[in-house]
DNA sequence: ATGGCTGGTAGAACCAGA
């Protein structure tokens, strides 16, 4: 009998204060694993109580207090893996675990990059572009099945953004950021789910600023999530849902949670 | 009109997000 394996990636914005609205999706969608980003809340302090009473025991943390922090949260066992420094200054941005079929899945959390996009100017805009790097020496040497999630904080094609024209030089679109992507995508061969089943130039986009009154108004969104799978667990993706209508929400994340599913 | 808002933490004329 065939079976399938559903996950999910989500930047929550505070897991603490999201946590109405992550009871809602998980009831309603139920994936198997769900990788949240930015779930700004220290180990100890992880609302675990909400994810075991849902069904969902498994649950590995990567936080630290204020900001970032990563965690993947599961219905099936999960066994902890690599977490990885790749800007080297201690912030929690990573966390790897392994999958009883084998695979490997890796959720992060790739910096913003401040607002200037110049190295000299901006040390963060360089931050983010080694931490690129980095994950690219770590992704040539990666030989096993794996899926890599999260978001990315960054927009690659035209089609991912609401104006190519207007993002150039902002950060998330700058071509630098997107020279930087290519290659880690490179490295690997990974297939970017996203577009895998719903093909550039279709408009794709995972987030929208919280300061418009009304983010469906213009619709200025960016795809700055991303699901991607090594080339041979790429072949059992058999669907992706990309969930706008969680930006409407109470209380939402300025990111919408993706799921794809896959063949096991 | 891509920063107009948001959350965490301190108790800010804060920081960070993107």
């Amino acid at each position: 009998m065939a079976d399938t394996l559903s996950i999910a990636t989500w930047n929550i914005n505070s897991v603490r204060f999201r946590a109405p609205i992550v009871e809602r999706f998980l009831t309603e969608h139920a994936p198997d694993i769900l990788c949240l980003q930015e779930t700004k809340v220290v180990d100890d302090a992880f609302p675990h109580d909400l994810f075991h009473r849902l069904g969902y025991r498994h649950i590995v943390l990567n936080g630290q207090p204020m900001h970032h922090g990563v965690a993947t949260i599961s219905r099936i066992p999960l066994a902890e893996d690599l977490r990885h420094d790749w800007q080297d200054n201690g912030e929690a941005r990573h966390i790897g675990v392994r999958l009883p079929n084998g695979w490997r899945l890796e959720n992060v959390y790739v910096p913003a990059g401040g607002d200037v996009p110049d190295r000299e100017q901006n040390p963060k805009f360089g931050q983010k572009l080694d931490f690129l790097g980095r994950m690219t020496r770590w992704s040539e040497q990666l030989k096993d099945p794996s899926i890599i999630v999260g978001d990315f904080n960054i927009a690659p094609l035209e089609s991912d953004v609401w104006s190519h024209k207007q993002l150039l030089d902002v950060v998330s679109h700058t071509p630098i950021e997107v020279a930087a992507l290519a290659q880690l995508q490179q490295s690997h061969g990974w297939v970017d789910l996203g577009r895998h089943f719903i093909p550039a130039p279709n408009r794709l986009y995972t987030w929208w600023s919280y300061r418009a009154k009304d983010w469906t108004v213009g619709d200025r969104g960016r795809r700055l999530d991303h699901m991607w799978a090594s080339p041979e667990v790429a072949r059992d993706a058999i669907a992706h849902h990309v969930l706008e209508p969680c930006r409407s929400w109470e209380k939402p994340s300025d990111h919408i949670p993706l799921v794809t599913e896959f063949r096991i």
